[in-house]
DNA sequence: AAGTTCACTCTATATTTGTAGAATATAATT
DNA sequence: AATTATATTCTACAAATATAGAGTGAACTT
């Protein structure tokens, strides 16, 4: 249950990616901080979204008095990579020239499709 | 409103999956034959389904007698294009290096990673 | 024409998600 | 010690999602 593959809603991911912006642990107020900039919120709001993502197994809470301490247990690239190969099997039913295509199409402009097959290729040595 | 780029939630879009399987228009039978194999539901759930879809302008519902046509109203392409877009921006924060890192530890095998470079390499030219 | 079948629309419910105020507990201040 | 500030947890609620039974109307049978 809860592994890295479960996928997070919007809000919640946007959350953990502040968290994982940052060095661990880290404090309510950096990760208000950041969302600041892109998604402001109640900072009840945020307490939630921290309480589901802990009882989702995303997170970590630790107190210290009356604060608390967050520490990611999953690792953006673990996420990342799980969500890759998700958007694959599911969406493009497994077919890598389903995917090819669109990404081809995606609006990526041609540079960042270049960059990717370069990465690719040094990723896959 | 309701531009290809919204993402549908799992149950509506493997409805959808099984529209754009099929030839348009599509009678609601084949659409559950396709998903009796991958995911069997009520006849009234596939219906609500596909109802949903409507609303959100994915398809068109063209009544004939008792009976409905469907006919997809947004491609699998530009789908898929648009959600690739959406992953690389939204879970990648843009970055093609975050993206390509992902790609390359998702449990892809290097044959799948290298067909993946090649029709890239196609695609793009 | 009455009964049965078929296909769809309406209504309904549990769960998840997005959002935030109320309540509570603890620490700091006066 | 009483007051105030602060951080978190509880409670709440609307919207979205997953699911399906009840109701309705048209077509087919007999």
């Amino acid at each position: 249950m809860s592994n890295p593959t479960r996928r997070l809603p919007d809000s919640e991911l946007e959350v953990m990616q502040a968290i994982w912006a940052c060095q661990s642990p880290v404090v309510r107020t950096e990760i208000e901080e950041i969302l600041f900039q892109t998604h402001p919120m109640a900072m009840t709001t945020l307490l939630t979204f921290l309480t589901r993502l802990s009882e989702k197994g995303f997170i970590r809470i630790e107190k210290v008095g009356r604060s608390s301490r967050y520490i990611p247990l999953v690792s953006q690239e673990d996420y990342l990579s799980a969500q890759s190969k998700c958007f694959v099997d599911k969406l493009c039913k497994g077919s890598i020239s389903t995917f090819a295509a669109a990404l081809c199409s995606s609006g990526l402009t041609k540079e960042e499709l270049a960059e990717l097959r370069e990465m690719l290729e040094r990723g896959t040595l």
